[in-house]
DNA sequence: ATGAAAGCGCTAACAA
DNA sequence: TTGTTAGCGCTTTCAT
């Protein structure tokens, strides 16, 4: 491999010079910056990004920290901004926190040994406190994660107006007794707001009995199915969380022997391929996950560039998807 | 951050030595070791893995390439990769080829430049002609791929048997007119032969009608089963070659009317979590993803470590899985 | 067993 | 506008 010597002997000036070419800096006449080039062409160089990287000039590598990239959802949310940047000569590494506080904070760490230029957070179990630190090494951006008042580039989902948006086309297609699921808890999540204020304005109460926590996959589902089975006062639609969840609550009603939607109309969340596999297919919210990749990975690139982080916090909109279970 | 100056000064003793107790040399007295050890922990000091990199010292980044991640079997591998990788310290790279050699080529010379210390060839458009030259600036292994006679570590399916397997049950059922799909051509095809050595011991002749070439994807089983209404003679299974192509002719059928199996049995290939969610649940042909993933990640790190890849051709087996459209 | 010094490939401060 | 020189943080001769 050549290095910037040779270019330098070749070419017949100083590896500054050559340097200078490189790093595009003004101040060197076209006539040496050809030969320059021309030296470069012929010996077939390129800067080692090794000793680039030490000197702090080179900054291409960007983590992305998910949950889990088997969720279909951060498969697509890599998928697009590796797409992007490939495009922009950068490269992505994957991290998976498996929700796991100190492998996230290890790869977090990496930022520090810069074996890792700016890390695309997309999923947080950590403190604000305990991830703040990091900030001080290298930029961090959000993308669906979101922690408030941080002052970090955000790009996220609207998920009041998109929960808000679900419910009312149930409400509107005449339900009333409307089940909840939610991955985590009630308080304290966006999603939550939606549904609670459309039914606030709708007139409903809320029964806690039918609100499902901690709903994530296919199983939970199930449970969800099962349980609502068991009682006297059964719900008639609903609201699912996630397409997988979706999926779960849709096998276990047809096996029960419920009639989709007609006895219960179920509203997935995401638009997942499976969504159109299921039979009947899914009506679910579809979330502009390539606009959040592509938006978050301009993010980090600016960060990257400029060495600061804009505040800025961008909020996407979601999209309802009809199809057959409402 | 500290440096390994920090740590010679802190400690009294010489960078070289510092040195020596980071890599672990022999020739260093237990007490000076302790001494140093002692400076790092107090420094909280971590070699600058660029510096190192430079010195050609570290080696713990990984690329993988694959097609596309969004195909979920490449999202299993990478999920496996990654997760053994962070046990072992080393970080993961995604690339994906999307099919073009010119993105695949670019990924790959990322070994060139180091920005990559190995490479997972998960998948392939290229020729060994023009994968071969980079072999010789750090390990390349297979994981999936396959070419013959690269004296590359290869890790790869039973193809043979398992599509052999897979014919072999639904001949067991008593078909005797099976269609046959697959995402490319047929011939060179290791997965193919078995197929063809199914028929032969079965004595079946080969129908070339019902073969359907190019098929990868839900759109392309819907195609083949547009395709096989309009014969006269039609096929009594088909054998999908993947869960995605099988659950578009699924849903096709169903559409038409067909009953699955009792008018037409289908098997797939992969066991994707959607084989779970069709309906009728798909009957398929498991892949050792995780396993095979695994096997090529400790392929890579020995090459990493002795620096020279040993010629290994693992081939793991597949099982069938018999749900309920066979 | 230990250290001084040179050098990996690059950039930056300072001169010229 | 260009070159000289001194590092970045680490490893590696080569002495001692």
């Amino acid at each position: 491999m050549a290095t910037i010597s040779d270019v330098a002997k070749r070419s017949g000036l100083s590896k500054t010079t050559v340097s200078r070419v490189i790093n595009n800096y003004p101040h060197v006449t076209p006539e040496k910056r050809e030969k320059v080039l021309k030296a470069m062409e012929e010996l077939a160089y390129t800067p080692s990004p090794a000793a680039r990287r030490m000197r702090g000039q080179l900054k291409s590598s960007i983590g992305i920290i998910v949950t889990r990239i088997t969720n279909p959802f951060f498969t697509y949310l890599v998928d697009a901004i590796e797409q992007l940047a490939y495009k922009k000569g950068y490269q992505v590494m994957v991290f998976q926190s498996n929700d796991d506080r100190e492998k996230e904070l290890k790869y977090l760490s990496l930022l520090k040994t810069k074996q890792v230029d700016g890390i695309i957070l997309a999923a947080t179990v950590n403190e604000w406190e305990t991830i703040e630190p990091f900030t001080e090494y290298g930029p961090i951006v959000f993308c669906n994660e979101f922690i408030k008042g941080t002052g970090l580039p955000t790009v996220r989902l609207d998920e009041v107006g998109a929960s808000y948006e679900g419910m009312m086309h149930l409400i509107g297609r005449g339900h009333t007794k409307i089940a909840y699921c939610t991955g985590g808890v009630l308080e304290g999540n966006e999603r939550n707001i939606g549904f609670q204020r459309a039914l606030k304005e709708a007139g409903i109460d809320l029964n806690l009995q039918w609100i499902f926590l901690n709903k994530y996959n296919i199983d939970g589902g199930k449970q969800v199915v099962r349980a609502m089975l068991r009682m006297d006062d059964r719900p008639t639609a609903v609201f699912a969380g996630g397409d997988e969840v979706a999926a779960g609550i849709i096998l276990e009603a047809k096996e029960a022997g419920l009639r989709i939607p007609e006895d219960l109309a179920v509203i997935g969340f995401d638009d997942q391929p499976l969504a159109e596999l299921l039979d009947p297919k899914l009506t679910t919210i579809r979330q502009p996950v390539k606009q959040m990749g592509e938006e978050a990975l301009e993010n980090m690139i600016t960060a990257l560039n400029s060495g600061s982080v804009k505040n800025a916090d961008r909020i996407l909109s979601a999209e309802l998807v009809v199809r057959q279970t409402t």
